[in-house]
DNA sequence: GCGAAAATGTACTGACTTGTCCATTTCCAC
DNA sequence: GTGGAAATGGACAAGTCAGTACATTTTCGC
C-alpha cells in the first residue's frame, strides 16, 4: 500500500513482503473487531490475497500474528503522532495543543484503541514481549517532558509536576472517549459523541490539563480547604 | 453465600437459586477473565458444584449466561456505590469525595471493569439489550446532579456545568486506572501503580474535575489566553 | 402416597478451528 | 539452464467446544 519495496520494483510474482504486509493489514483489522481468542485464523485468510497456509509460514501460529499485529498498531499511530512539532509554541500552548491533538488522534485511530483493550484483557502479557512497543512508547513521553521543563523555567507550571502522570491523564480521557464509547452511549445516550459535543469534551480536557499544571493560586483556595479529606487509599 | 432464600430454608436437596448464584458467580470470575469468546463454558461448569448441563438448562447458551454475569457485574457494583451518602456535605467537598471515591471504587472492583471493557469490544451489544443496566446507571448521576445543582447555587461552580460531562471525565480517569494498568505498567513500569503513587494520582484527579468545576477565576487567564486555539474537531 | 413438573447427571454429537503434511511452483546464484 | 532454497497451494488430521438426547431423581400440591 505505502512505499515501493524492492522486491516490488522488481516485480516479482512471488512477493513475500507484500504478502506479509497483506496479511498483517487484514489481521490487524480482524483482530481488533474480535479479539484475540474471537477472531479466526480462516476468516483472516480468506480476507487476504494469500492462503492460511502463508499465514503460518510467515508468523508460525495465531499469538505470532496477532503480536506483529499489536506490533503494526503501535507502530503506525507513533509515526502519526511524530508529525506534531510543538518546539515553537510556549509550554502552555504547547501542551494545550498537545492534549487536543492526543484526543483527536485517537479518535482517528479506533482500530489502534481496540487493539491495546484487548491486549489489556489478556494483562499485557504480548505487549511486554516487545521491546519495540516499550522503545517507542517511552519516547512518545519525552515532548511531554520537554514541555514540563520549559514551563517550570518560564515559571508557569508547578514545580512538582510529573510528566509520566500528566501523560496518565492524557491518555485515560482521549483513551476512555474511545474505548468505552459502546457502553456509555447505551446508558447516556449518542449525544456526547457527535462532534460538537466532542469538543466541548475535548476543550473540557484541555482546561483541566491546563489547570493541572498551572502553578497553584485560584486552586490553592480549593486545595487547602480541602486538605486532610481522602487522604490516605482505603485498600492496600 | 449472602442471604438465606425461601428454598434454602425449607432445605431442599434440591436448590435452584443457589445453583444459579453459584454458575453466576464462577462465570462472571472467568468472563472477566478471559473474555467471551475466551471463557469457555465447560471451565466454567467444572468450578461450580454443578454441572454444565445446568448452565444450559438455567441459562439457555452461553451468551445467555455472559449477558446475566455482565447484569450481575453492574449490580454489584452499584450496591457498593449506593452506600455513600453526599448530601451533609458541601458541594465542593462533596464533589471531591465522590471523585475520590469512584476512584477507589474501580480499583476495588477489577472484574467489573474487565466486564465492561469486554462489553466494550463487543460495541456494547449486550448491554444494549438491558433495561436493568441502563436504569441503574442513569439513577448513578442523580448524585452528581446534585451536587451541580447546590454548588451552582452556592456560588461556587460554574453555571454551564454539565453532569454527564463531569462523570464522563470522572469515570475516564477512573477507569482508565484500572483498564489500562496491564499496558500502562509495561510501558512506563509498574511505580504508577503502587499505593502512594495512586493516591498522589487519585488527588491530581480529584483536583483536575474541582478546577473544571469551580467558577472560572484563576484559570480565566489561561482560558482566554488560549481562546481561539484547536476550536473545531479535526475531524467529522 | 401419587403423579406431574421441576431439577439434575451422564454421555454424546456435530460443527468448528488450529495447525500440519505433501506436493508444486517460483526465484535466483552460478 | 539448472539446482537448491524460498514460497505457495490444497487437503487433511487432531483436538476442542458449544450444545443436546436420554434417563433419573427430587419436590410438592392434592
Amino acid at each position: 500500500m505505502a512505499t515501493k519495496t524492492d522486491a516490488e520494483r522488481r516485480s516479482w510474482r512471488q512477493n513475500p513482503e507484500a504478502v506479509q504486509r497483506d496479511i498483517l493489514s487484514v489481521a490487524l483489522s480482524e483482530f481488533a473487531a474480535k479479539g484475540l481468542s474471537g477472531a479466526r485464523v480462516e476468516t483472516i485468510a480468506s480476507q487476504t490475497q494469500t492462503s492460511k497456509r502463508m499465514i503460518y509460514y510467515y508468523f508460525g501460529d495465531k499469538l505470532g500474528l496477532y503480536t506483529k499485529a499489536l506490533e503494526a498498531a503501535y507502530m503506525k499511530v507513533r509515526d502519526g503522532e511524530a508529525a506534531l512539532d510543538l518546539a515553537d509554541l510556549p509550554p502552555d500552548a504547547a501542551l494545550a495543543r498537545l492534549v487536543a491533538f492526543t484526543f483527536d488522534h485517537h479518535r482517528e485511530n479506533p482500530d489502534f484503541i481496540r487493539m491495546v483493550m484487548i491486549e489489556n484483557i489478556h494483562n499485557g502479557e504480548n505487549l511486554a514481549a516487545s521491546r519495540v512497543i516499550r522503545d517507542m512508547n517511552v519516547a512518545a513521553i519525552d515532548k511531554l517532558e520537554d514541555i514540563c521543563r520549559r514551563g517550570q523555567e518560564a515559571g508557569l507550571f508547578r514545580a512538582d509536576l510529573d510528566p509520566v502522570a500528566l501523560h496518565w491523564q492524557i491518555s485515560a480521557a482521549s483513551f476512555f472517549n474511545v474505548s468505552n464509547r459502546p457502553t456509555f452511549s447505551a446508558i447516556f445516550g449518542p449525544d456526547l459523541f457527535d462532534d460538537t459535543s466532542q469538543a466541548r469534551l475535548r476543550a473540557q480536557v484541555v482546561d483541566s490539563i491546563l489547570a493541572l499544571a498551572a502553578r497553584p493560586s485560584a486552586l490553592d483556595g480549593i486545595r487547602s480547604r480541602l486538605a486532610g479529606e481522602e487522604e490516605s487509599p482505603r485498600k492496600s
